[in-house]
DNA sequence: CCCGTTTGTCAACAGCCATTGACTTCGTTC
DNA sequence: GAACGAAGTCAATGGCTGTTGACAAACGGG
């Protein structure tokens, strides 16, 4: 019934290949739980998607749990994601981008989506704050420097989070007069943040 | 273990009730599912709570899905948070919120938990986006007033949201000196984007 | 070519939980 | 006060899903 990986020439399964596997896990399992939450989403479906057995899932990532934190680090990313990034820029670039853009956005989608139901997942929720403060609030503090860096960080990444979260509810991308009123509403407000 | 009910005194089982019990289970729906999330939510417990038998919640609601979506109707029917609030207080009002106050953190985040929760469950994406439509951003929009209501009504929402799941992820209060910055700068973001 | 290790597969188990229907008790009406 | 319906209780059942250990196949070095 599922279109699952009907079609994946079952001539050539893919060579063994631990890596890859786990890969292919790590990717299935981002999709699955960012469309279906923590709780909702099964490691079968996680597997078969990946071409995989469950019992793998065990073997390379101790269980559901640690798959998840596994998919959260890869979802999230290295901490060095800022390094770039300019002071000038930062706060239009952040609203252009949430206003939405039409196109390209499917993998950003998704990993908002991800991050999203992990937050407010009781299940998770303590998984994502570790992950959160690690990987991003530290360094966006860094990144900010001066005083009260802590604060600011926490203020801005609520911002941007709101942000995200808005662009999800509404589901389409802002055109036009309104979507120019968006972004300078935005980039308004980052500002106040990033500027002292 | 858990101090649910234990100690309503076990010599007044409630006369007769349909509707009283009713109401009763749907109190606690409202608290187990803003807590737990639908997923982890127990009809055991939230009858137990209520003093009332799992049977019954079939009989009122048909079901665990129909008891959520009561539920939620009835956290949306809450108290109209908005009135009453002026243009100088409201920023720092919501930031002191957003903070969170070590004690009393429970009946006034809740709703908000519950909503936020929900937002996840796909069977209630219209009803939630309704809400929010009807509930936060037209009133928001009115409030703001002026040039731009409904593009500033977006952003100060999104704003207000992400403060909020960001709090959900903090998990804990601000103390101290780093609760005076984030309060401080929380209320100058908000202002950005009130102060048209 | 052989053997140990890695990789992948299979089936069963065990716990949790919503659902369900039959049964009992209470209240009300005639 | 008898009978009917509503309110509440109880136990069992059935499905779903994470986990687990035993087994088979492939790989690679010696």
């Amino acid at each position: 019934m599922s279109p699952v990986a009907a079609l994946e020439r079952p001539a050539a399964p893919r060579r063994r290949d631990a890596a890859a596997t786990r890969a292919a896990m790590l990717e299935a399992a981002k999709r699955q739980f960012a469309a279906l939450g923590y709780d909702r989403a099964v490691l079968r479906d996680i597997a078969a998607e990946a071409g995989a057995d469950v019992a793998l899932i065990k073997r390379y990532f101790g269980g559901k749990e640690g798959l998840f934190v596994e998919a959260l680090k890869s979802a999230i990313g290295g901490p060095d994601r800022l390094r770039g990034w300019d002071r000038a820029g930062f706060a239009r670039e952040i609203a252009t981008l949430m206003a939405g853009d039409p196109h390209a956005h499917e993998e950003r989608t998704q990993t908002f989506q991800f991050l999203l139901r992990a937050a407010t997942s009781p299940s998770t929720a303590p998984l994502l704050n570790l992950a959160v403060q690690e990987r991003f609030l530290g360094p966006i503090r860094d990144w900010l420097g001066g005083e009260n860096a802590q604060a600011r960080a926490r203020v801005l990444a609520a911002v941007h989070i709101g942000f995200l979260v808005e662009r999800l509810i509404r589901g389409e991308a802002l055109v036009g007069a309104e979507r120019e009123a968006f972004i300078d509403r935005a980039a308004a407000a980052l500002d106040a943040v990033v500027q002292s």
